[in-house]
DNA sequence: ATAAAATAGTTACCTAGGTAACTATACAAC
DNA sequence: GTTGTATAGTTACCTAGGTAACTATTTTAT
């Protein structure tokens, strides 16, 4: 089987599909995907550091730096004053919280929308899979 | 089942760490993934233009344009007369045909070291799980 | 035959990922 | 306490995806 017919280039194709319709979606409450996924987590986890959402996000820290930036030019994120001076500690605005309400009925409604009809033993092989991969990836 | 912690969270970062771990094989034959999916199309459809390679890849055409300008600055395709004088026909160069088995090595190997170990019937399911979902995402 | 619509491709500009090299601070070893 | 090392973040620059708007052709309809 090769590659690019195979099971690889599905899932690249998937994957960018996937972002795109997210973004189309999000763009109801003018976020973009990467800006949802650190308004999420910053919801979940509370104040937080750039290292912190680059390591759960998996995402270097460069790209996390001007995700963050535009969301503090928004107001949707404000700096939290604290010892480490190389830090820069971060959580939601109160407006960052109503818009992670707003951004989070979308995407659930989103997700529902693409999970409806799916059997659910296929997606948990499937994610299973994916993250055994992914753990290969590292060791390679 | 929130998004993050979940299926597509999983599937993102897999794409992600999976373009990053080849085009860091690629570089061997001095290759990006995106450039390797086109030469490996030329191959196998022989000359083409960029609307068939966008087609085949789902990728919009602008993109295909910039990637099909690089390999083109590198002589690995050369273009060819029409008759229809929007189209612009490419297809690969000796050279280009020469990087294909070079790369057609790396990436087989490379694919060979990530798949050992994988239970063929969960990678079915999962191809299967993948396309079905890209198929209800074009429907939305 | 001509006007309208469709198609191929490009350009300009946006987000989003990456690496390499850098600064500034904190920590550790001696 | 000074020196070396590790860590947090930024800057500059690369590939890679996207949209919107455009030109130049071709096809279609009338």
């Amino acid at each position: 089987m090769p590659f690019h017919d195979g099971f690889f280039h599905h899932n690249l194709q998937f994957s960018r599909s996937f972002t795109k319709k997210l973004n189309e979606q999000l763009a109801k409450v003018d976020l973009f995907h990467s800006q949802w996924l650190i308004v999420f987590y910053l919801n979940q986890y509370g104040c937080s550091t750039l290292v912190e959402i680059s390591n759960y996000l998996d995402v270097e820290k460069p790209t996390v730096t001007r995700t963050v930036n535009r969301l503090e030019e928004r107001d949707l994120i404000e700096q939290v004053p604290g010892k480490d001076k190389r830090e820069r500690r971060i959580q939601l605005t109160e407006s960052g919280v109503r818009t992670f309400h707003e951004a989070k009925k979308v995407v659930e409604e989103f997700e529902r929308q693409l999970m409806s009809g799916m059997a659910q033993e296929d997606l948990e092989v499937t994610q299973r899979t994916l993250m055994f991969l992914k753990e290969k990836l590292k060791q390679l």
